[in-house]
DNA sequence: CGCGACGTTGATTTGCCTCAACGATTGTGG
DNA sequence: CCACAATCGTTGAGGCAAATCAACGTCGCG
């Protein structure tokens, strides 16, 4: 159950916690391995899981009308990925998470978070801080999308999450920063012969 | 102090208060008056105050390489508004806020929003709640932003929020939608004409 | 009244998309 | 273990949505 370690380890990071407390929240997920290609969000159905990735690499994607698809988050280890629109709401979700490898997350359910937090304010503190930071994060990006290039977009990403670069399809990257495809090929290409 | 019926209500869509609560809330919160192109958050400066607005209209936003700004927020009558990034890491802001018009805001104190929390899990959970509420929408307008042409994030804010483009100069929603000025007014003049 | 801020309109340009064809790599069944 | 298909990435030609540039109308305010 080494897998809980991390997962309780993230709690710890901003809110302290007792081995009663610790115990009681593993007590309340679970730990589930995913292939390749599954789905552990789909539209219509109502995202009933937060879920923590122990390790393997994910996306978050919407297809839209003309049939592409917009990548709105990715996740690798240690970090958290749901249809947040659709649990937060408990409403029919709209956007796919996928799998792209084989992978362990840990799943809190819906109403064991409601639990946790009424029955703890650690829990309520630790929700609402990640959340903050979810929101600045993606305030950030929104003010990207606004104010940058599609080029410097790439530069952006490449410096701050070269992990989930090399982890994840050029497809997924060039729908998550709002390019084509074949543009971000070409924006690399030209970065490889620019470097000296 | 009637500003601060429409303030406390606003904590009452979310958690309840008992008379004390209000009270205290109350005395921990100033109002102010602003003038129109008032900042109330600069650059380099620490947003020291989350504001909620009484009445008035209100604009973040961002100056870029170019010049160009952008809109990363508006904010009018029973509404939040800060720069986020800023306040809740307590950090240089990278933007600005500005009054559109003359207004009343009430601002709470970052000092002040942390003793809540600590000393009533309530006033956690108030602020855990709007925070998912602000991630949730924002992370529609990143949908739309990603999949939807220029004109699609006209008519879907307009459907959306018929009162704040009645409110706000035509330069700042472009900015807000992300396109220039002159492109926003040629979208109108067609929407118009189209109109029976 | 006159100036500056805001919005409009048309001409021109451009960043990025679409389409199409072609390598490269991966995975799968015989 | 190989053959073949499917998936993924590359490259070039052409096109379009939206930006930029420039000039002008209009309104509110000092």
């Amino acid at each position: 159950m080494q897998e809980f370690q991390f997962f309780v380890n993230y709690f710890k990071r901003y809110i302290d916690l007792t081995q009663e407390e610790e115990d009681y929240l593993c007590s309340l997920v679970k730990v589930v391995k995913v292939k390749k290609r599954q789905y552990i969000v789909q539209p219509d159905f109502v995202c009933k899981y937060r879920t923590y990735v122990v390790s393997g690499t994910f996306r978050a994607y919407l297809i839209g009308n003309e049939g592409q698809d917009h990548t709105i988050a990715f996740a690798i280890d240690d970090w958290w990925i749901s249809d947040y629109n659709s649990y937060i709401f408990q409403q029919p979700a709209t956007l796919f998470v996928e799998s792209l490898e084989d992978g362990v997350i840990i799943q809190l359910d819906y109403n064991a978070e409601q639990l946790l937090k009424e029955t703890n304010p650690k829990f309520e503190k630790f929700f609402r801080i990640i959340t903050e930071r979810s929101f600045a994060f993606l305030q950030k990006r929104m003010l990207s999308a606004l104010s940058k290039t599609a080029e410097e977009r790439y530069e952006e990403f490449v410096e701050k999450y070269p992990k989930v670069v090399q982890r994840v399809p050029q497809y997924a990257l060039a729908s998550y920063l709002g390019m084509s495809t074949e543009f971000l090929s070409k924006i690399r290409n030209k970065r490889i012969s620019k470097k000296s």
